[in-house]
DNA sequence: GTCTATAAACAGATAGAC
DNA sequence: GTCTATCTGTTTATAGAC
């Protein structure tokens, strides 16, 4: 089965590039159809012939989303299932936030999926529930294993789900605020120095966190 | 100068308080005017009058926001213009969490707040510009110097420019994605049992960094 | 100040030519 | 598969009655 490079199949992505990013950008309700085509150099019709209406190519933005961001975090989280040292779940977490961190601070495909997540979540509907089962409820178990490890509590208590909670907003915040951060921390974009920067200040949280939340200390 | 419940001022004010919830729930640009008068018990003609159409209605809630915002957080900020102890520092942002953390993740008035802010900080504009100068500028520069004089930092300092804003990114993402956050731990609502809990989850995230950012630790 | 009628532009969906 | 023309409904803005 050999992809072609165009024909149908580049139509379909190059409408579900435009609509995640349209949609990130300005919202769901907010892009017309006609500016989706127009941006995917595709005509009108093409969205109903390939999702079926402007609701299907919502939906396959968000599998698209999911599969990519999947793939993206599963370096940091595949190990994450088969039990390790309380060392080890801390080294697996820092190079986590290295490689992870950094490509969601500055990486432009993690700006798009961001918004466009972010969007769904605050309008709960079938696409948030499908962004949960395909991405954030696995992602978030199976950081919860690490960061239970880590602390030496238990995976799936209240406090280690609510922790890991706030490591990966704060992550989602720098990359939704980033208009608001870029002007309070004076900087004219978030370049490799600037990214060098946010993820040092992410380890080091991580590290005020596992400290905090570690079991011996509380 | 006597503000009267009913007549014009009641109806701008419905207006804006309509605005605020349907924009922070759909997004600017999914609301229609016909709905907005709907909700407002007012009439479409209204907004033009009031506020010269859609965009100041816009405007008008941003203000609304910034002022209610500004009222709820000067408590906790503001003694944040004199010179205090590190340990009264800290003191005053445990206080802050306390009461701006319940405030936050509990009261529908700050979900409809936080829902209008985040969109508005997503899609950068005059609205957001508004907000930074009346509200988050100015909030967040004396939570710098709250966490600057904690950690034994200076209040201007890229360090703690950064500290500060996860601070306030992990409280306005429990917010934001509270659909995903009750999913994921099993609560029905956050409920008076749900917001303490919560409260302490920030504390003890603020206490961890703190400690990971105080000078003579690093 | 409040409310209604209407205008001009726009939306998404679809039938059908190629 | 691609593209266009068109249908039906909705949008914001506004003119003018009360």
């Amino acid at each position: 089965m050999i992809k072609p490079v165009t024909g149908a199949d580049a139509t379909r992505q190059a409408l579900i590039d435009a609509a995640l990013q349209l949609f990130g950008e300005r919202g769901y309700d907010a892009v017309s159809t006609r500016e989706l085509a127009e941006r995917a150099s595709a005509n009108i019709g093409s969205i109903a012939y390939h999702f079926g209406g402007k609701p299907g190519l919502r939906l396959a933005c968000a599998e698209h989303v999911a599969t990519r961001l999947q793939a993206q975090a599963a370096p940091a989280i595949d190990f994450a299932s088969v039990p390790i040292s309380p060392a080890a779940a801390v080294a697996l977490m820092e190079a986590g936030m290295e490689r992870f961190g950094r490509f969601v601070v500055s990486s432009r495909e993690a700006s798009i999926y961001a918004a466009f997540i972010i969007r769904e979540v605050m309008q709960p509907g079938e696409i948030v529930d499908h962004l949960y089962e395909r991405l954030i409820g696995t992602v978030h178990q199976r950081l919860c294993h690490l960061f239970g490890t880590a602390t030496g509590r238990g995976a799936e208590t209240q406090e280690v789900r609510a922790a890991v909670f706030s490591l990966l907003g704060q992550m989602l915040y720098f990359r939704i605020a980033q208009p608001i951060v870029l002007r309070r921390m004076d900087w004219p974009e978030v370049g490799p120095a600037q990214a060098d920067f946010l993820v040092s200040i992410f380890k080091t949280n991580l590290k005020g966190l596992i400290a905090a939340y570690r079991k011996d200390d509380v």
